[in-house]
DNA sequence: CGCAATTACTTTGCGCGCAACGAATATTGG
DNA sequence: CCAATATTCGTTGCGCGCAAAGTAATTGCG
């Protein structure tokens, strides 16, 4: 790398496409992160990630998982699942084995170490609550409004993969 | 790794958390991941990724940027910027170099043939809203809704910061 | 002026996410 | 029953995203 000249270039012209911070996949982007990174200092103290936390979540629903189920609900494959969930399981907090009935599956299910963890957790998504500070309604409407998308998302892109 | 038994543990008990696939923070997540899965297939012929393809767009709204910039529009920091602008001078796009005036600053020019990806990329905007296929009308109040959203999370992000 | 604080960037390490490839088990069709 | 196919999971490689620590240049203050 070399230092430069004190010009600048001539911009690149008219714009025909929309400024990067008024799209709507940016506004999305920059929201999700935001919002993990609020995540961040309270789930800290837990030892748990942002993505261990859904899991976790999941398994505290359910009290035992297969792997498939995460990756259905969360929309995780398993080349983020497994290393994941073997970290969770170092940590303690989780057993994996295979199901007997079907030696490809693998069960997860919650430790005695997983099940006390819930109790710390119960305050995050009311803490959450109080720093994002939307009205209740404009709060549901958003999250209602992002489910929508999700599923037109999806299927758009199935669309695409049947015909074309 | 063992085989495990074929009863089911008890469930976790009664359920204070909200169910993971009902939270605001897991909808913003799924639908990010979602979109920006759709746009990978539009970007594999430019050979970008998602994150390279929203600095491009910068540059080609403003021909020239100093890193600083890029960090406060798209909210990264140098430790992901530094890496992603070295593949992309290497890949021809850009040139960085020290601004002679400030030697601690970077600026970051398009190349001739970063200037011209844009012509291949003028497509994919509209090509993602045909996949999407929400009214004009409910697009827009998600975007500016989730603008909303993160506006109020950094806010309160900085008002943890400074008093607690 | 001198020196502490600040700014702009780089580097390292780690945990996702995802594609591509591969292995093992289960299911289905002939 | 056997072979082809599908399902479930694992591994590898790469590019983010972020924290923490470090470097070099600039600014601000007494």
């Amino acid at each position: 790398m070399v230092t430069m000249p004190d010009r600048s270039p001539a911009p690149a012209g008219d714009f025909p496409l929309p400024a990067v911070d008024e799209q709507m996949c940016f506004a999305l982007y920059a929201a999700s992160r935001a919002v993990v990174n609020l995540y961040r200092p309270l789930l800290e103290p837990l030892g748990l990630t942002y993505p261990q936390y859904l899991v976790m979540m999941l398994l505290w629903e359910r009290g035992e998982c297969w792997v498939k189920d995460f990756g259905s609900v969360l929309q995780l494959d398993y080349g983020t699942l497994t290393p994941l969930l073997k970290r969770l399981e170092v940590r303690g907090l989780l057993h994996r084995g295979r199901d007997p009935r079907d030696e490809r599956s693998v069960r997860v299910v919650l430790t005695d170490e997983g099940r006390r963890l819930r109790e710390r957790a119960e305050g995050i998504p009311e803490a959450i609550g109080r720093v994002i500070d939307l009205p209740e309604e404009e709060f549901e409407a958003t999250r209602l409004a992002l489910r929508r998308l999700t599923a037109n998302v999806l299927a758009g892109e199935a669309r695409l993969h049947e015909d074309g």
